[in-house]
DNA sequence: TAAAAATACTCCATAGGTATTTTAT
DNA sequence: ATAAAATACCTATGGAGTATTTTTA
């Protein structure tokens, strides 16, 4: 069975006549008649009898014209569905996203994608930036954003870095003032945390992207200094150094994310290259994207350059 | 687009891997990979993401499979609607029969076959011979049962005929008791139209398959004879002729269908060979007949021998 | 290194073509 | 005599095969 041979049958039941319907399906009469021989020696039944007046359905053959009716309908409306996939009138995409980081970016991004391509379907999955990478890797996700450390990179993963972002060091508001550990250059005030290794640090849960960096950070000083609290919050973090709990390192990205009254003092880092990541697409290498996902990451680059 | 093709995204996408699908489909897996790259071509859509975990249906993939789904379905329901048709377990079957002749053959054919094909649906037509034969050369009815006399014989229909009838003199009761006219051989009584040239005669209507006969026969004896009635209901002649207000000429076997007292005469013709007529099975020569159609007319003629 | 998919190539079946014959009106 | 369908025969394509290579876990 396949479509042409349904085609072939419903026309020469419509016209009644295998020459008219050779005709309209733009192929000669003879491959006509052996296809209708082919079909009904294949069913071992007959489709039509031959009568003076024209070729008519038999009752097996009356049931083949509604089946092919029902199939190419169908096979119709499928093909459609395809060429409006492909012209993105219809999709689905499904989006990965570190938490706060879709919440900066996706407002930016989604409306206009969304005017577009009105049809496609956004689902959004927000998780931490381990199971983002499964999540890829799974293929549940078509592709997602996060952010990611060089030294954290996952051979299996293709990442595009989009934009860098450092971690700065948050104190409560004029506890470095006038302190000789900061150094100001080009309007940038800098600090060493060699300088800081008596502080109290705030950091990150164990289990958190943000926390490995703070780590590796603080590591590449050769500092141990003493942890005073652990959070699972960034924000949360942020406010207890503001209140002068002790201090912390925070993306830079992060600080504005809540926009209040700026109640506590950065400072950037020098001395250091590990208090830098990225934001990034995840996806897999040399992996067929389907066009929604490619235009999505095209308006997602343009966004950020 | 065909029936193998669907079963084979299906199969791929229900193992999600080739090979597994391959030696499911009992097909070489390099044929199925090829093949499967094939569809993607003519359809100008992966359909398919070829991930480390196996094979995961893209979004346009997911509606193929859908579609692939309903067709092979729609499709294994017509095969097997096929099958019954063809092992006699649903069909049509049209039948033409002529008024009266229906009412005597029908009830003692059609119980029998309903019951052995209890899903044949049976269409009956009563109409007259003339309309029989047009519905039998426009495929209106698979075939007809009818009257029919040697010399109207129509070249584009073929008569099979089943049982010979013979038209008999009616006259009232014992009008013609102890009468000259009448010889008797082998307890049968035996008329020559000749003799009763100067009866009044009651004939059916001009247009009736009947009245035809009927001439036919008063020609061949070379009389004119009076008709002093014409109506279209040979047993209102019967009738008539048992009243005595004259005599007719009706088929034998219509004698018997209305089953009242014997209130008449009837006498075999001599000296000619017009009042001999058939029923017969009508169909149209050489064309195909469906295995119902076949069936029925064996179990018919099985009745009539 | 083992398993899965892709590639290269070969072969045959068949769908469709043209020319012609048969059938029916 | 004409028109429709069937038949005969030919060709090119593509679907399926085997052998092999590439890729990835």
């Amino acid at each position: 069975m396949n479509d042409r041979e349904l085609l072939y049958i419903k026309t020469i039941a419509d016209t009644k006549s295998i020459s008219k319907a050779a005709e309209k399906l733009y192929i000669a009469q003879p491959s006509l008649s052996q296809a209708l021989q082919r079909i009904e020696k294949e069913l071992e039944t007959h489709l039509f009898i031959r009568e003076p007046r024209g070729m008519k359905l038999t009752y097996a053959g009356e049931k083949y014209y509604l089946m092919a009716k029902e199939i190419l309908n169908i096979y119709n409306d499928f093909k459609s569905e395809i060429t409006h996939i492909n012209e993105l009138k219809s999709g689905r995409l499904v989006i990965g996203v570190a938490r706060y980081l879709g919440m900066n970016i996706l407002p930016k991004v989604l409306p206009n994608f969304n005017n577009n391509y009105p049809n496609i379907e956004i689902v959004i999955k927000e998780e931490n930036t381990r199971v983002l990478e499964e999540l890829v890797l799974s293929g549940d996700v078509d592709f997602a954003i996060t952010h990611v450390h060089k030294k954290d990179i996952n051979d299996n993963i293709e990442y595009e870095m989009l934009r860098k972002d450092e971690f700065l060091l948050v104190t409560s508001k004029d506890y470095l003032k006038n302190s000789e550990k900061v150094k100001e250059d080009n309007g940038k005030k800098f600090v060493d945390l060699k300088d800081l290794a008596l502080e109290k640090f705030i950091l990150l849960n164990i289990n958190k992207g943000i926390r490995k960096v703070q780590e590796r950070t603080i590591k590449s000083y050769g500092i141990s200094p003493k942890v005073i609290l652990t959070t699972k919050n960034f924000e949360t973090a942020k406010r207890l150094a503001a209140k002068g709990m002790g201090v912390t390192i925070i993306p830079k990205d992060y600080l504005s994310i809540f926009n209040q009254d700026k109640d506590y003092d950065s400072f950037n880092l020098i001395g250091t290259k590990e208090n830098i990541w990225y934001t990034a697409i995840l996806t897999i290498p040399n992996l067929y994207k389907s066009q929604a996902t490619q235009v999505f990451i095209e308006e997602m680059k343009k966004y950020f350059f």
